[in-house]
DNA sequence: CCATATTGCATAGCAGGCTATCCATATAAG
DNA sequence: CTTATATGGATAGCCTGCTATGCAATATGG
């Protein structure tokens, strides 16, 4: 009775996920991105002027992993945080300027992405795939 | 044209990457270990006395990101590092006993959580997540 | 043989995950 | 009102990824 890594989900999707964080950086790295604040562009991008509270529900990470990627993007000029007017202990994430301008090339660079990486699966299972991780995450989750 | 995360199979499988390790430490934190040691204990309990070089091939992550592994491994006391007898520049990656005991309930525990990971799958489905796992990274290779 | 290139490994420094704490502010209970 | 609890956020410290460097030892070409 070996385990064999090769076919084991868990080992799989740690190695497919850095294949798609290095493909990922491989293209928007030019746009001055890192995946992590890729996605919480994603969120911005549909809805400006969340809360970090926000953000980390819609995307499932910890408070503190959020504290931490919203300072590197304040740095880099990717949002500002502005007081809340009805909360003081909340802070309104804002996209500058230079974070809408993004919006276009980062998600072509990330729909390329996926479509190489899609490109041998058959066209129903392409079809399929998400709805497979999303199938593995719910059942991930409710395990938690 | 809206880019969805939720759709997105990049996006999809840092999630369920995310939750797999989340679980499988979960599970292998009270025998001592860590998800990134644990992949490499499944390469040595394979075949034992691997130089750094071998698991970085069989494992396919960086030099540098093994060597940060390798000691903490030999830190927490799982694994010694000796000369190697043709070449001085390698050293043989070597388990200790307390490692090789944890084979069996670290391997049951990974078991536990693939099973539960795709127990929302259809028979069909489940057989073949790893098959559609393995083209995707295959692709991402390719790319890169 | 000797110079050069290659290889095996270590280290520094960063991103992005995590848990554990702490602080300030809001909210709820009495 | 006052106290207690809950909430939003920041910070410290760890693990596991990465790139970039540097060093020592081996292999290779003249």
């Amino acid at each position: 009775m070996v385990f064999d890594k090769d076919d084991s989900a868990g080992y799989l999707a740690n190695h497919m996920a850095r294949l798609f964080a290095a493909a990922l950086t491989r293209r928007i790295a030019p746009l001055g991105l890192m995946p992590g604040q890729f996605m919480v562009l994603l969120e911005l991008w549909r809805e400006d002027g969340l809360t970090q509270r926000d953000l980390v529900e819609r995307l499932d990470v910890e408070q503190a992993t959020m504290a931490n990627t919203l300072n590197r993007m304040e740095r880099d000029g990717l949002i500002m945080r502005e007081p809340d007017a009805a909360d003081r202990r909340a802070r309104r994430v804002r996209l500058t300027a230079r974070a809408r301008a993004l919006e276009a090339p980062a998600t072509e660079a990330a729909t390329e992405v996926n479509a190489r990486a899609l490109a041998r699966l058959s066209p129903g299972d392409r079809a399929r795939f998400p709805e497979m991780l999303q199938a593995v995450i719910a059942a991930l989750r409710a395990d938690r």
